[in-house]
DNA sequence: TCGCAACAATTAACATGTTAACGAAATACT
DNA sequence: AGTATTTCGTTAACATGTTAATTGTTGCGA
């Protein structure tokens, strides 16, 4: 992940953030509960995150006012042009990983940990 | 490691605290650099990890007399019956582990994962 | 309706990863 | 000797993982 780490680095957000805004801009408005859940964050960390990300700008929080204990999270425009600005980039990356392992050694891989971690969507 | 952290909840030491014992348990004295090395674990982490464990009885720090920047540090008997007393257990943990994914997945696990990190040691 | 269990979300408390700044001691070099 | 550089280690600041306690809502059953 180092060198997705240091793509951030200029634009000021974290890993886990950017994980965020990028299940945010691929499913679009989410509940918290449904967000942790494919972020894959646990709900105390991802209120921080989106309490984060929202003092940035980059999502919008709505109660949902039909039951009020539960809300909404979007992506804004500015946090939806971090994702679109650095999308190519991280593609390159995850691209060069896997032509470190060579393709079938990549999808070797991703078969054990999707084994290990029942939680995860391949 | 889940199931690692639950073994050690016992024992009121993290992961990562144990991890230190194990290598210390393993290799003697260390000084500081090394273990940090061999702990897998960044400078600053260590220093907090072994200010807990002297905290606790179960490390003790001594100052190179020849060069007073460094230092080494060693297990105590009680931080050995730690490691004593789990090792059995921790063994079970990870022969289970290997059970799940079979023998020779586990090592083509391991062969992947050394691939990625080329400072791991196997 | 009252009271209570269940649920959503936050907050608290602690440990760690991580980068940067800093302090102290040893070396090197002039 | 005197200063600059390097090295070891700590401390600071921030983000996150993790468990537990807490607050605000909802819904249900007596």
């Amino acid at each position: 992940m180092a060198p997705i780490r240091e793509m951030l680095a200029e634009t000021g957000i974290t890993e886990q953030q950017w994980r965020v805004l990028r299940v945010l801009s691929e499913f679009g408005v989410l509940d918290a509960k449904t967000l942790a859940d494919r972020a894959s964050l646990l709900f105390p960390s991802l209120t921080r995150i989106v309490a984060t990300l929202r003092d940035k700008g980059l999502v919008t929080q709505t109660r949902d006012q039909k039951d009020r204990r539960r809300q909404f999270i979007e992506i804004t425009d500015a946090g939806q042009k971090i994702i679109d600005d650095r999308a190519d980039e991280a593609a390159q990356i995850v691209a060069e990983f896997k032509a470190t392992l060579g393709a079938e050694r990549y999808e070797t891989l991703l078969d054990l940990l999707a084994d290990l971690d029942p939680g995860a969507r391949a």
